[in-house]
DNA sequence: TAAAAATACTCCATAGGTATTTTAT
DNA sequence: ATAAAATACCTATGGAGTATTTTTA
């Protein structure tokens, strides 16, 4: 039995559908519907009554809502209070971070961080979101800076600047001319996308999909860095944060432009688990970023 | 995070040994091992002091201990408290057991039992014997009765009679006739073994290793009935359970012998959750069988 | 008839096994 | 010298994803 499952099943309970205890979680509908099954397997009767399409507990359901809420909460209490027990959690800033994210704007708050906070250590961790999540709530880092983070009763959200998204093309594509470009220019052009399981090419799909726009998916990549060199060696367009393709489209490396009937961008935000007073090098960057609560 | 993970570290800081902690799982020193490699990973310091032998827990680890023994505890109170809300738990029971001792010893208390108790409905669920422990642990099932139980904190272990190890080989092998057949008669013979893992093929190893007698294993089969089979094909000879093959020696589908310098035999017990008030089928059985504590 | 949940499959990460090496008494 | 623990390597199980179907307000 995992730990985790666990704590979907009380988000589960506490949110009263799949798919938003899903996006707490950051995994998908699907994953939170075998949880569940898996764990009535486990425990040998229902703990939901489907009659409904309202979710209700069946009463071994209540007792082992009651049960996971306790164990998860002792568990996260625990690996917090294990971290701030090492001396150094005074001097040390463990950050979870999205590769995209992570290089870019991350680096930026950083730099100044650490001029006027020369005695902290800064560990940086990449993963994929859905791990993010669960990295901070176990204790495994202190805070992320990462897209669409999404708020939950045990972590706080604090939101940062949008990052704009902007189309990329080679240098020399026709689009890079038209003086007014729209959304609909995309249709059926050569497209390379991010992967799926990414939250911003969730987003992006929405959009175009809601605009009846389809561009012709080439590839999909995982990473920022591939993509931009697929569209500079003319493999086709992409659309990406603006701060990670600065540096070549000043040297010309790419051509980036706006859709001028759409408006395309990203929520930024800080992910942070209940800070603890021990914990100085976190309020202190939490209060470099300008967080209103640093607690 | 699996809750198995904190139990195995619960009986290995209990224990004091990463072996004994095997034991107690059903599991081998090695998985132990790299649990505890895991779970200081997830925690990210040590929970374990290395320097001597002697286990010794660090700060951190004295602090998962604590979490992770109320957590365990929680959780498998919680599987037996659901259980018996079930209506159906004073009329049930589920039955974990192995291939070799389900089909056999068991159907013949079982049979009793029903004769008495025919109100009662009987779940019987094959596993491997590391899944057993779990299983009842975890509230899955009510009972086992197994080979090699071992007694834990949280389970207790009602000894049955022993179930002699027997020789089994084809009608017309040459062992046959001998008069007095010694251990030490198997050195160089074809033999046929339980699967690796399983306890019976550890215990046998054991004394043969100990013995110094070096049989050629031609197979490993996991299922005594294959086992018989490939034995009465004249593939090789095999030890098992005797009242495995009491039907086939006495049709003389096979032939059966035992060693005149070495007893050969296997303990069987019943290994049970603490048993609540409402368990009334579980404690009938157990009363059935004999049991002295039938509490 | 939409939105939510369940299901069928596929893939990959990881837990556990075996075999072996390292360590400490 | 020996028993315990760590490590290397491999395999199999199961968890999560995508795509699709089923369900119910």
């Amino acid at each position: 039995m995992h730990l985790e499952s666990l704590r979907i099943f009380r988000d589960l309970i506490e949110t009263g559908t799949f798919s938003k205890a899903a996006e707490l979680n950051y995994l998908t509908q699907s994953a939170v519907s075998q949880q569940l099954k898996n764990l009535e397997k486990s425990v040998g009767q229902p703990l939901l009554d489907r009659a409904s399409r309202r979710i209700k507990l069946t009463p071994a359901g209540r007792l082992f809502y009651r049960t996971a809420k306790r164990i998860v909460t002792s568990y996260e209490d625990m690996n917090a209070r294990i971290h701030s027990i090492s001396p150094e959690s005074t001097q040390r800033l463990r950050i979870a971070a999205i590769y995209s994210v992570g290089t870019y704007v991350l680096q930026r708050y950083l730099k100044e961080f650490l001029k006027t906070h020369p005695g902290v250590k800064v560990d940086i961790d990449y993963q994929k979101a859905s791990r993010i999540c669960d990295d901070i709530l176990r204790g495994r880092a202190d805070l992320s800076i990462m897209a669409y983070p999404v708020k939950r009763r045990d972590l706080a959200v604090i939101p940062l600047d949008d990052e704009e998204l902007v189309l990329i093309l080679p240098p020399r594509h026709l689009l890079c001319r038209r003086p007014k470009l729209r959304l609909a220019d995309l249709a059926g052009q050569d497209f390379i996308a991010f992967d799926r399981g990414t939250p911003t090419r969730k987003a992006i799909d929405k959009v175009l999909r809601e605009r009846g726009v389809r561009p012709k998916i080439r590839m999909e990549l995982d990473n920022i860095e591939t993509i931009k060199s697929a569209v500079s060696s003319g493999m086709g367009l992409a659309i990406v944060p603006e701060p990670t393709v600065a540096a070549e489209h000043k040297s010309n490396r790419l051509c980036l432009r706006r859709f001028s009937d759409q408006k395309l961008s990203r929520p930024l935000g800080v992910l942070v688990r209940k800070v603890r007073r021990e914990d100085k090098a976190v309020r202190a960057f939490l209060q470099h970023l300008g967080a209103p609560g640093a607690n």
